[in-house]
DNA sequence: GACGATAGTGAGTCATGACTCATCTTTCAA
DNA sequence: TTGAAAGATGAGTCATGACTCACTATCGTC
């Protein structure tokens, strides 16, 4: 993300000026995952311990502040599929599907802006990583013959995006998601050898 | 719904008035069907060619109009699962399923609202009925052998609510609302007759 | 340590949207 | 036909929240 609006060529930023940044970006964080995208700014301030201008010297909109965040968890997120490339390729799928869906309770944000697009015109290149990040796995889990062939990238990220959704919103429960999940991957396993 | 403050005995309505009532409904109709919940009254208002003041008239708070928007909704999705209980039970419940989903992105407020527990706590005795709707046509078609036994309510009425959300917010088109309602109801189907 | 550039501050602006109320208009029973 | 009572009107209030900017504080360099 941009540093603060400076002219000239690039100074190293100051001391105080990075150390706000971080908080700013910290205290963002609690503020969107907890209210979602409509937290306040002021509160956001207000939890990092700055003034409001301070949040604005930074993050000349709310939406800089809101994609500098969501650029942070989509590639931790890309990364967390990286990690699970030794696994077996459809327990890798699905554990990634279930940690998304786990987490979406406590990231209003990002559920929000997944659902709406906003995402994609922020931050394009990444959003286009972590799709390849799903692609990927989804082809291999079908290589290895545990995940229906049929099944197509464009509906498993819906899935995704509308369990997040729903687990958040609807406050579901450990057991409510285990069993909803359950059937979203019995639906996505192959007729012959369907587990539960 | 409440008619509008009136003291004493009731006398019915004045001519102009329940007119009145009527364009204000249909024009919340479209506002909240279009732009959520978070449609202003004052659109509403324009629409229905009324002055502020008479919305507010009729409906003391913009919550008292929208619990009174999807009373009508939620009477006339129970009164389809009355209709559709004549057709075979699994197809009763997913041609449900899929009409709710379909008609999603033609309803942000409705999607918004079950999203929200909002209607819960607007209308509980309705929201009652119209899960005991799913309910009844889930059983039947488990009692049929067509929906997996082990499958209950809750998971059913999340992965409803769920799909519709993300079939709204993601702007689903035809084709992917099937793909990825194939693969739930695939997910429902019990384990030996698969069929997709 | 001094000084200029960099950063922080927070009261203030502007826009939006829910809701109010004094005043005017329409209905309808007698 | 008429006069209340019921209803409609819309400018105005209040709260919220994004964003600005004149001013002050701090950093880092010489």
């Amino acid at each position: 993300m941009p540093p603060p609006r400076t002219a000239g060529p690039d100074r190293p930023m100051r001391a105080d000026a990075r150390r706000n940044r971080v908080r700013i970006l910290e205290a963002a964080e609690q503020v969107f995952a907890e209210q979602g995208s409509s937290g306040s700014t002021e509160e956001v301030a207000r939890r990092a311990g700055v003034a409001i201008g301070t949040v604005f010297r930074h993050f000349p909109t709310k939406d800089d502040l809101l994609a500098a965040i969501m650029k942070n968890l989509l590639e931790q997120l890309v990364a967390e599929a990286g990690a699970l490339s030794d696994s077996e390729p459809r327990t890798a799928l699905f554990t990634f599907f279930t940690r998304i869906v786990e987490q979406a309770a406590a990231r209003k944000a990002v559920v929000d802006l997944l659902a709406q697009t906003g995402v994609e015109i922020m931050i394009p290149e990444l959003v286009t990583v972590f799709t390849g990040a799903v692609d990927d796995m989804l082809r291999q889990a079908q290589t290895a013959g545990t995940v229906d062939p049929e099944v197509h990238l464009p509906e498993v990220m819906a899935l995704l995006a509308s369990t997040s959704q729903g687990a958040l919103h609807g406050g579901w429960d450990a057991e409510l998601r285990r069993r909803t999940l359950d059937i979203v991957f019995a639906g996505l396993t192959p007729r012959a050898d369907r587990a539960r």
